[in-house]
RNA sequence: GGAGGGGUGGCAGAGCGGCCGAAUGCGAAGCUCUUGAAAAGCUUUGGGUUAAUAGCCCCGUGGGUUCAAAUCCCACCCCCUCCGCCA
């Protein structure tokens, strides 16, 4: 969340900056009051409750004395102040609940940088890469071979490597179900990628299920309810990204600066529920429910954090290149930016066979928007007191979109599959074909 | 799932219902001494709110009892041990 202060002290700057997402700034004024209102109710119960503390410290002097009478006139009179406690304190209380509820729901404010917009229309495509097997054309859009045209849930079906039938008949639709050397090659996808993470980004293995708390802690939580699976029984959520248990990591705890940045890397299955997105580009593996993917994560310091944003920008364009595939880097607009996000670039590779761009990456910062919500601070060199510290994260990468962009671009004359170079060792073979 | 034990500051570990935001030890920082280091001595050393080194809040979390709760009561969470079950 924003910091309360920052909003009290710059009001037109943060209203500024939410604007710029779309949003209607007039609630700013409503949580100033709430805001006001219990600073003001909690100064009253604090004086109650100081003369309370007097009172009862003159009870026990009055008691060890002998005198009697005073201790019990001491005592009436703290007794009557106590209803007042407890009504200033319910009263304040619930004003605080509230700005909380509220400071919950607005968005981080967008990076100065980031490109204005109201929409996904209006991002900022800043950067091309074209593999050799899939060039760009003229117009900023590869020209597939024929051979190069056929969609991926064709090519899964062809070569018995995708099975979307079996896992509508297990799950329901949008579960894929991978075969054979499809299943291999999204094997070797995740090892790869972990593996050229190394000594940088310590290896994570999180749990998959999490408690409300750590929902809340990254945003997807209260708002973003509908996305998420719930396991009622347990009150447990099925992650939608490993960047959930990550950033819980070092909830409610200080880092010294010297563990900073401090870089973590997880493979993880994630869940959505993809409320609301039934009949849009849900096609194959353009969205499904589970999918595999591979997560960069950091805490950094406010100056670390651009630098390592970069860092895990180009790590996960690396990936794309080795897999060989086209792609361009989309500078995130402030309408279509995450709740969370200060600036987000997406990494879309081109699928030549769906005739898409399919976002398969998304690498943000955060500022300290998160590190606030989960209570992560670290103590500064120098020494001062604890500031919060920055989180970044960066998919490298969400598997099936990479996985359908991969089959389509490699696809071969004969209808078999080129496998990337790097991963023939892990893959066991240099072309998947039928049968 | 059953039985028992336990959650206090960076760590370890005390804490008759009032003088406890908390002894003591370790660790850390500063100073003295020293050519330097070690040792020794002295001092400092949790977080939050706030303009404040005022006041208030925080001893797993949430309720309750009381003039007064780290301390008593209730519920929940977590950890440990044993039994059961189990990949």
């Amino acid at each position: 969340m924003i910091d309360i202060r920052r909003i009290r002290n710059e009001t037109e700057a943060v209203k500024a900056a939410l604007a710029r997402r779309g949003l209607d700034v007039s609630e700013i004024d409503r949580l100033l009051e709430d805001d006001a209102a219990t600073r003001q109710a909690a100064g009253r119960r604090d004086e109650v409750r100081a003369r309370v503390k007097e009172l009862s410290r003159q009870v026990g002097a009055l008691r060890k004395a002998g005198d009697t009478a005073g201790a019990e006139a001491a005592a009436a009179e703290s007794r009557t102040l106590g209803e007042d406690e407890r009504r200033f304190d319910a009263e304040a209380d619930a004003l605080a609940a509230k700005v909380r509820d509220a400071l919950l729901v607005i968005p981080n404010l967008p990076a100065e940088d980031a490109p204005d917009g109201a929409s996904e229309a209006d991002n900022r495509p800043v950067r091309w890469w074209s593999s050799p097997v899939l060039p760009l054309g003229e117009d900023g859009v590869p020209h597939p071979e024929a051979h190069q045209s056929v969609p991926h849930w064709d090519i899964g079906t062809e070569l018995g490597i995708l099975d979307l039938e079996r896992g509508a008949k297990l799950s329901g639709s949008m579960f894929p179900v991978y075969r054979g050397l499809g299943a291999r090659l999204l094997r070797a996808l995740i090892n790869y990628a972990l593996d050229q993470q190394g000594d940088d980004y310590e290896e994570i293995r999180p749990p998959t299920l999490v408690r409300t708390e750590t929902m809340i802690s990254t945003g997807h939580l209260p708002k973003f309810i509908d996305d998420a699976y719930h396991l009622e029984r347990d009150d447990l959520w099925a992650i939608p990204t490993a960047e959930v248990p990550l950033t819980s990591m070092g909830r409610d705890e200080i880092l010294n600066e010297s563990d900073l940045p401090m870089r973590l890397t997880a493979y993880t299955p994630c869940f959505r529920r993809e409320a609301g997105s039934a009949g849009r580009d849900t096609r194959g593996l353009l969205r499904v429910h589970e999918f595999d993917k591979v997560e960069l994560f950091a805490y950094a310091t406010p100056e670390q954090a651009a630098g390592i944003h970069a860092d895990m920008l180009a790590r996960s364009e690396a990936v794309l290149q080795a897999l060989g595939l086209t792609y361009r880097v989309v500078d995130l607009c402030t309408g279509d930016l995450g709740q969370s996000s200060a600036r987000t670039f997406d990494l879309e590779a081109y699928a030549p066979g769906c005739g898409m761009w399919l976002e398969v990456s998304s690498v943000s910062w955060f500022s300290d928007y998160q590190a606030r919500r989960a209570n992560v601070r670290y103590r500064p060199e120098g020494g001062g007191a604890p500031a919060f510290v920055h989180t970044l994260n960066g998919s490298a990468m969400g598997w099936p979109r990479t996985w359908a962009a991969l089959v389509e671009t490699h696809r071969r004359p004969d209808g078999g599959i080129d496998v990337p170079e790097v991963l023939r060792p892990l893959v066991r073979a240099d072309v998947i074909s039928a049968g």
